[in-house]
DNA sequence: GAGTGGTCTAGACCACCGC
DNA sequence: CGGTGGTCTAGACCACTCG
């Protein structure tokens, strides 16, 4: 039931709801739900009111309208999850391996110039190189040094980048990543990669880079990241839409 | 202007005014737009009808709000466009390059057993099995191996794959895929691969999977999808929400 | 305090669907 | 025909930002 007193907006009461009663009731695919108008007259509120909320529901892809006929309940609701950006350890635990870290390297520096023009920083900002080998199940996966501005991730120390980089900055700092733009290609291994790695010189890699950027108005970028994935142990996988 | 007796609604017609105030004007990003009631008196149209266009809008990623402050328009306008499952000549065409394509087989068959499980087919179901070479600017990008159903596409003919499949799909049969799931994994190139794209035995090349579905209620699958890209010509550019 | 976006109301007319 | 979603109105009060 919506509480019109409470300070949460009803239409978000109503969105709950609707979602509860789909759960609840373990209501179909294409079954439909009740009639704008009925819900407004159920609750003692505005259509209007009802249909903020059903558009809520709509564009996050749990219902479906069809004109003069109603408002159904949608096949499947991927929508959102597709092709997210996931940390490394986000994707290993959905892929049921458990993921682990070992630092190589981790220092302060101002070059190169590159990696600051994509970050856009000045020159003299100072950027935290980061060296991290990942492993899943305690096999080495992929090798990946990440390059971010030390102004934004304050001062960083080795158990903060132990186990998630993206956790420590969505949730110690508080910091929401809103996209990133990557590219994967195709290479062979060079005899550091190999090391690490533990594979023979010239087996495949994937070489994967990403830029990813923080969920201000600005849209500051917030790491450049280099990955080095076994060709043998990992392969990415992308969900798209048409 | 809007025009309140045209058949065309209220709330696009604004939204098209807004969106060509903001190219017109050349207005920089983060620069406020008029505020929700400056538009309605403008028009002599409603609050809530302003508030429709501009909620389209900022859905699509062309303003953003701040509460207290006003409507402003958006540093980018990557919208939609995020993790588009594109076909090649769609692809090569946003890189700048011409693409053609060369067929090297096509023939109807009913093996093997995997691809039919894939495609949601019955064993004695015919698939199409279509082998093209794809070049950008007359220089061999990738060697494709397409499977798909007869019973959805009809009869092909060569003039048909000459080009793009999925224009097609989608123009000619009106077929409208709505999504795909790919996998994308690095390999040395094998002699058959070596020969048609040009270049030598064991140099690394790309392994893209994806099997796409149309978008009706049973998501039937419409294509799987082989593809070994050149390492050394291609790489896969994919952007992420979080 | 003036202006902004966020929420909400109680109506209205329309186009469309299915019986 | 009655019911549905689609559009629209002319107000209202709120929380927030900024000078």
């Amino acid at each position: 039931m919506v509480n019109k007193q409470s300070k949460i907006p009803i239409y978000y009461q109503l969105e709950e709801a609707i979602k509860n009663e789909i759960n609840a009731r373990g209501m179909e695919p294409h079954s439909p739900i009740l009639s704008e108008r009925e819900y407004a007259e159920k609750h003692g509120i505005s259509r209007m009111t009802v249909r903020q909320a059903i558009n809520n529901l709509v564009s996050q892809g749990i219902l479906y309208r069809e004109r003069g006929r109603g408002t159904f309940v949608s096949e499947q609701k991927f929508e959102q999850d597709i092709s997210q950006l996931t940390s490394f350890s986000e994707d290993m635990r959905k892929r049921q391996l458990i993921p682990s870290t070992k630092i190589i390297k981790m220092n302060e520096c101002t070059g190169p110039s590159a990696i600051h023009d994509k970050l856009k920083l000045k020159q003299t900002d100072v950027i935290y190189e980061i060296v991290r080998l990942r492993l899943a199940n305690d096999e080495p996966i992929a090798l990946e040094t990440i390059y971010t501005p030390k102004k934004l991730v304050s001062e960083l120390k080795d158990h903060h980048i132990e186990t998630s980089f993206y956790h420590y900055l969505e949730t110690t700092l508080g910091l929401s990543i809103k996209r990133g733009f990557q590219s994967i290609e195709a290479g062979l291994a060079n005899s550091e990669e190999v090391t690490y790695l533990k594979i023979k010189k010239n087996d495949p890699v994937l070489i994967m880079h990403r830029i990813s950027f923080l969920d201000d108005a600005a849209g500051t970028p917030i790491e450049f990241v280099k990955s080095i994935y076994r060709a043998d142990r990992y392969k990415f996988n992308i969900e798209m839409n048409r």
